[in-house]
DNA sequence: GGTCATTTGATCAGGAGGAACACAAATCCC
DNA sequence: GGGATTTGTGTTCCTCCTGATCAAATGACC
């Protein structure tokens, strides 16, 4: 039921802050193009473009020079860029086995990054975030002086909850309800946002910003190492649920046979496709990390029939772990990231065998599976877009005004009295 | 990529179209109202309230009348009323072993209302089409002279493609890619937009409109008779995927060992957890339908150890496929319809335990599993709700213009000339 | 190299729409 | 019956986009 709202109804400025944004957002997706390019794609006129640009500038948030000629007739368009310092936003990653940070630009431009190994198991949320700041400081020295950045993205491998960045569980770390958010705020300072995410999320973000989905309305990205994360990316717009802990595929329950999931269940789709599972089938230590599933891959290309028999086994999973997933999603696109995108090519033809076999007819024909283009580096990209999302949806909130001109509303009201 | 788009920037023009829709939205959600009630759920002031009523006033889509006094001090507010006949939809219902259709009004009121039994099994495209010509027939009849529908919404038991109505697939009518959306228009005539939908997808939204699940953002519809249907509420909208497939949660593999599905698939959940599978393990007529289910219900209640037995199998089955899709959508609320609404309160408390054993614990503590309130007319009332989306979305369009003013756009430009 | 077509920027009037304000009307309370 | 309160009414103002017109810059062509 709808009630009363805080905020007001639509208005005029409504309006242009949504045209704003989606010059902003056009910038920021494809990069810099002519005004005229602008013209067209937001269907807003030449008149309104020159204004809102015109605000844009003076702002400091794009700037306008010449376009080389291009061959075409006609008076030429002047080209529109995103400024590099507009906008900048701290990007922060906590993986398994190393931890990043990076600072980033409007237009997904990485302008410092840094990656550092951490070692596998367990560590406190202090040591972490310590780490992290350091990190944060490492890339900030790197590009001083900066103003402070618009917001700081955080990807982690657990269990988030959106509003204030508590973990509630990240195996891999040791984690429950670890306060995150809050702990970060403390050591890097309050004045501005932090929101925390699943890395598998913010891949899924990722790659349909920056990657092989780009632009697709419907994906599912699907990341992992030794569990297994899903982000989804419905009509073009992240989802996650009702507190952000949508996604967690990993403990689809698929074989009730099966093993004795970390999460207490039997049976979970990430028992049977995990890196474990992968490791354990092809008679290999389980505790070996990423370099031990390189070695497998290593044998698998050489035609060793324990390695390959183990990827076939681990890609019938998959398949129809993935089966049910299109059933209930109907996604385009199907990405495979983390360890999926590197055992993708060993898989890839199993998965869609399987696909074939379990999946309703009218969503298989509609929907692919592909790796992954950003490799290791699709949950801070994606934590830098998250973080700028604020941004693209209201860039007026960041226009620099250049100098505060006399209030014009110095109309004074006369007073009617009346008999 | 986003790229060209033909629709024009946003204007002033969208601002009124948007306010316009949320105050035909309220009305439509909560029922009639006061002005100042608009005032205060919109967050529009007071003059623009005035002037979007006066337009839908004018236009024939609401009215206004003195409220009866309420106790309050103050000039009193006019109740603002959707016109009865302002926008009326035919809704149409294929279900498993009846028909039904209905001519629903702005509020979601039921005008007219016809069902008629149906075989159960296989019917051919045609026979089923002019069925619901005749019941659409008879209820328009009973409300002559109208003004034609603005809309025709169609459930249906089956994978439907959005676009053009196509049912991919529907097993319990024995259709397979049969051309629905178009064979309607062809006998209803394709003045009025005919939308067709799955019925799992429209009872969601009939219970997220009218009924238990009222103003929900993230819900789980379940239903089903044969077959196991979900409808999803995401972000308080209707979610259908790329073309309108999404949300069979039936064909959901959870047991690699279970029966094979009508599907082609193994251990689909609909084979554990459909009316066959419970009636089969109550040691019952599986070809019976609904009657055989009532029946079991109250061999159930009077403590039959069988039926008691085959409902806690069945509801051990329904926790285990419902923690997946809970670890997946976060949803806030999961709505029982069709068989699974009759057997709730069989089967509630083994549900829950079971969701407690396999869920994660965050999303876990956040759902709570009810039985849906509409029973089997939910479809029936989606299926209203579909078709009178666009008329809420942008009521503009159905504006009554009282008369057709002068045009004023008489200026005459003089063309300068230049030497 | 000049001319013309073409494309696009610049400028300005116009219109649409909501906000803000003052005032009037209708109700309740005392 | 007077006052407080709430809400409708009417007017003015501001914001923002559109559309028309002119000017500028480029390529194509002779």
């Amino acid at each position: 039921m709808t009630s009363v709202r805080n905020e007001p109804g639509l208005r005029s400025e409504t309006i242009r802050r949504a045209n704003l944004s989606s010059i902003v957002r056009e910038l920021h997706a494809a990069g810099p193009m002519s005004r005229s390019a602008l013209v067209r794609r937001t269907g807003l006129t030449r008149s309104a473009i020159r204004g809102l640009i015109g605000e844009l500038v003076a702002g400091g948030l794009v700037s306008e020079r010449r376009s080389a000629g291009i061959g075409t007739p006609g008076r030429p368009s002047p080209l529109v860029s995103p400024v590099p310092d507009g906008a900048v936003v701290l990007a922060l990653d906590i993986e398994v086995d190393s931890l990043a940070a990076a600072l980033v630009g409007p237009g997904g431009e990485i302008l410092e990054h840094v990656r550092i190994d951490r070692q596998r198991g367990h560590s406190s949320l202090v040591a972490i975030v310590d780490d992290l700041a350091e990190l944060a400081s490492i890339v900030r020295s790197r590009r001083s002086p900066i103003r402070p950045e618009i917001g700081i993205g955080v990807a982690v491998p657990g269990v988030v909850r959106r509003a204030d960045g508590l973990v509630s569980m990240a195996p891999n770390l040791g984690w429950t309800d670890q306060p995150l958010g809050s702990r970060l705020a403390h050591v890097l300072g309050d004045e501005v946002p932090i929101t925390v995410a699943n890395e598998a999320d913010l891949g899924a973000l990722a790659e349909v910003r920056r990657g092989v989905a780009a632009g697709a309305d419907h994906i599912l990205f699907l990341s992992g190492e030794v569990g297994v994360g899903g982000g989804l990316i419905v009509d073009g717009r992240p989802f996650h649920g009702v507190a952000g802990y949508g996604g967690e595929v990993g403990h689809m329950p698929v074989n009730p046979r099966g093993e004795v999931c970390n999460c207490g269940g039997v049976g979970c789709w990430e028992t049977e496709v995990g890196a474990v599972s992968l490791l354990r089938r092809a008679g290999r230590s389980t505790s070996g990390g990423r370099a031990e599933i390189d070695a497998l891959l290593l044998d698998a290309a050489a035609g060793a029939p324990q390695a390959i028999a183990a990827l076939d086994e681990t890609g019938r999973w998959l398949g129809v772990g993935l089966s049910g997933l299109i059933n209930i999603l109907n996604p385009r696109l199907i990405v495979f990231g983390g360890l999926f995108q590197r055992i993708h090519p060993y898989v890839a033809a199993i998965v869609d065998a399987e696909l074939d076999r379990h999946t309703l007819l009218a969503p298989r024909r509609l929907v692919r599976v592909v790796a992954g283009s950003l490799g290791a580096e699709a949950p801070l990209v994606g934590a830098a877009e998250l973080a700028l999302e604020p941004f693209l949806g209201d860039p007026a909130l960041w226009l620099r005004r250049p100098e505060m001109g006399p209030s014009r509303n110095s109309t004074i009201a006369v007073r009617r009295v009346v008999a």
